[in-house]
DNA sequence: CTGGATCCACACCGATACTG
DNA sequence: CAGTATCGGTGTGGATCCAG
């Protein structure tokens, strides 16, 4: 728990700022606004998951997005791979302390967009009419 | 405020879910897990800004995106765009009530990423060293 | 079952030039 | 000041095949 505060009072003396491009919060907030993202983290709210338990929740999602976004995750500490090496393997996802942290904002923009979503349809027809 | 009430039902009967490909929650959700939507929002936190203001604050925008983010958003709309007929014109842009209701959550991600990238730096040194 | 590897079309996005 | 238009490099991401 060192790290924290410090990050804290780095933000709080403006020294890490999103909105400057060089600053690391960036490419990170640039790989956490992702579809994918907020789809997988949402679905690890309830507990780990195995990898055919996340394909068959997340609708659409490839196999390469799959992996490739849960690679990322996992390097950037928010979720953990756990392999049962049974036959065949077996591989749970889970969310990590610092994942957990993420995952309710994420949760909120998911049901956002679901809560919303006939809003923003009837903002675009509107749109689309005054053309 | 008759869709709301309409919109929630439609979610806790599960007729609306962004796991579903099929959904309208889901390209809606695409377009939201987006950087520059993370950051225009947030800016427009403390009330409504020019044009100019936006790519001074948002740092790395190009012309291009800025004015296509912000369209993006107008037509879903999350801001509104006020035109001051005068010379030079000016442009301002603001959240709608709509916006306001999304813009604490992209806030938070944004804040998320600030305070937290200490310590996916970390994990992220740490999964290198591992390999 | 859980991926890794490859190919490739396409969309994104930055840079640049131009305009009312 | 606040855009529009266009071009071209780059990365994304789906499909497919293969492997432990």
């Amino acid at each position: 728990m060192a790290t924290k505060p410090d990050a804290r009072r780095r933000v709080e003396a403006g020294q890490c700022d999103a909105y400057d491009p060089s600053c690391p919060s960036r490419p990170l907030l640039d790989r956490l606004a992702d579809k994918w993202v907020v789809l997988l983290l949402s679905a690890l709210a309830d507990g780990p998951l195995r990898y055919s338990d996340l394909a068959r929740i997340v609708g659409g999602v490839s196999q390469k997005m799959l992996t490739q976004t849960l690679r990322v995750m996992e390097r950037d500490g928010l979720v953990s791979r756990r392999v049962t090496p049974s036959v065949p393997v077996r591989v749970d996802y889970g969310l990590t302390p610092l994942g957990w942290t993420l995952m309710p904002l994420m949760y909120a923009v998911k049901e956002w967009s679901e809560v919303h979503v006939e809003e923003v349809e009837a903002a675009r027809a509107t749109y689309e009419a005054d053309l």
